[in-house]
RNA sequence: GCUCCGGUAGUGUAGUCCGGCCAAUCAUUUCGGCCUUUCGAGCCGAAGACUCGGGUUCAAAUCCCGGCCGGAGCACCA
């Protein structure tokens, strides 16, 4: 008798296409800036993929425009210590702008086969060709000329603007997007990483796939803003007998907390000082992450639960805060930070030190805190207060509200009272605590155990987890969330 | 204008290829209760979705056609 079988959900990432031998994926980043929480994902999946399958997991930079899209020389390490920090330590890192003579061979190889053409039109008017859809005169130029061009493309005879190199499609494809496209231009600006070593530069469509090739990609992941790139590219494939990688789409990724960015608007931002840098916590950076003291295996979990769909997303930071409050939760030691801090002097015997457990459920021992008749606590609990309630200040005593301008309250008893309203202090000796947030900075007293904490992630109660940056005067924290 | 790709709860996501076990998964979110010397933590419970219209079929989230909505490409950018 056959049973029938539930469907079980599918857990994680989806199979891949013929790795069960071991794939070979990479991420190819333009270093322009620092890893955003999209390169992230890009990083993440492939890394993952490259974990489930085994086989080689690569970070190419992609940095052949050393104009629009100009590098930035600090930002390739950026990227590698970005991915290490994200358990996805890459086995072989490429840079394109250095293996610029490795594709030339190919261009000669391809222009002997009939596969690609120096095109002398101006843009606007290979533009109309294309649009009409008919070939230009240069089109059916003989090899030799071809080479010749070519020669002169390299060698400066032809400057910058006068001439590039096409492949060779099909002028009458239906597909605009498809017809004879410009595989490299002259470039005269100097690179930022090798200078003026090359003045004929590919475009993303043939640096790309001729990597792809060269690296022995199995699996290509890329966004669908790139999706005819795989038809472009495949005419390239076909001249030179080269077999295409398996290719997945998926689609843009925006988060809600952080509208639509990118990272040459960003640039511009940080250099017009409106953030202070890369790590700034307004900004969706992996370093601004790490800094807010969101742990790499949330940002994973996040990223593969995901998955690899073709829809565009709008995700919201809720659900890798709600990961990372999992994980960081049972770690990060308690502490009290008073914001908006207004001094409650207190009538009586107070104790003079609080004993209060760095962790409410794990067993790690406690904090002393100095007490005496006069603590900080928030304006805003002061505001609920009302004359003659009884309130407990937490880990330290009971007391009986007297008058609210000023602040004051008298000593009622240390026994921890039922039901009692409960409110966090810090004390008059406290440290300066100054908290970075996505929507603005909160200023306020902490407890002075929290200068230990120097770079780990604590809560600070009734306030949220932050990751403990800079010490001094203020001490300086990033906030992570709730 | 031409071309391509999508559309499952507020947000993501599984299921779609190979129709039935889907009165649709999981997470997040929101709300309620319990617990607690912080909390948006924990425990328990609840809310909430197949873009629309036709067709095929005993049976459609799943296959076909059309509409609507959304995204992308048509750069000497990546």
């Amino acid at each position: 008798m056959e049973l029938s079988v539930k469907k079980e959900p599918d857990k994680g990432l989806p199979d891949l296409q013929g790795a069960s031998g071991g794939v070979v994926m990479r991420f190819a980043p333009n270093p322009n800036g620092p890893p955003t929480l999209g390169s992230a994902r890009g990083i993440i999946v492939n890394s993952e993929y490259v974990k489930k399958y085994g086989g080689k997991f690569i970070i190419r930079f992609d940095d052949t425009d050393p104009v629009k899209k100009r590098p930035m020389p600090e930002a390739y390490g950026w990227y590698l210590e970005d991915c290490a920090w994200l358990d996805a330590k890459p086995d072989l890192v490429i840079t394109a702008s250095e293996r610029i003579d490795l594709y030339y061979p190919i261009v000669e190889e391809l222009i002997s086969r009939g596969g690609a053409y120096v095109c002398g039109c101006p843009q606007s008017v290979f533009k109309e060709h294309k649009d009409r859809g008919v070939p230009c005169e240069h089109r059916d130029q003989t090899a030799e000329k071809n080479l010749e061009l070519w020669g002169q493309m390299l060698d400066g005879t032809l400057a910058e603007g006068q001439a590039v190199l096409r492949i060779k499609t099909d002028m009458g494809h239906k597909d605009p997007a498809i017809r004879d496209w410009p595989a490299f231009r002259i470039v005269s600006t100097p690179h930022p990483l090798v200078g003026s070593k090359f003045r004929v530069w590919p475009l993303l469509d043939f640096e790309s796939a001729v990597e792809d090739h060269l690296l022995g990609t199995t699996h290509i992941l890329r966004g669908k803003d790139l999706a005819d790139s795989g038809s472009r590219q495949k005419y390239l494939y076909d001249y030179l007998g080269w077999k295409y990688p398996q290719v997945i789409h998926w689609g843009r990724i925006r988060i809600h907390q952080f509208g639509s960015f990118s990272t040459s608007k960003l640039r511009k931002a940080i250099e017009a000082g409106e953030y202070t840098g890369w790590d700034d916590p307004r900004v969706p950076t992996v370093r601004a992450m790490r800094c807010r003291g969101i742990q790499p295996e949330a940002l994973r979990k996040f990223m593969i639960d995901l998955g690899v769909g073709e829809t565009d997303i709008a995700i919201s930071m809720d659900s890798i805060y709600a990961e990372n409050r999992k994980l960081i939760d049972p770690k990060a030691n308690r502490y009290f930070f008073v914001w908006n801090p207004v001094e409650l002097q207190i009538e009586g015997d107070v104790p003079s030190i609080a004993k209060a457990p760095l962790h409410p459920a794990i067993d790690r021992g406690y904090r002393e805190i100095p007490a005496k008749n006069k603590v900080f606590i928030c304006h805003s609990d002061l505001e609920g207060l009302k004359i003659g309630e009884r309130i407990r200040l937490k880990d330290l005593c009971n007391v009986e509200i007297l008058s609210l301008e000023p602040a004051r309250a008298r000593f009622e008893g240390r026994d921890v009272g039922k039901r009692m309203k409960i409110i966090h202090w810090a004390p008059a000796s406290g440290v300066a605590v100054k908290v970075l947030k996505p929507d603005g900075i909160d200023e306020g007293v902490g407890e002075a155990g929290i200068a230990k904490e120097l770079n780990q992630v604590v809560q600070f109660e009734r306030y949220g987890f932050v990751r403990i940056n800079r010490l001094g005067e203020p001490i300086i924290a990033n906030f992570a969330h709730r």
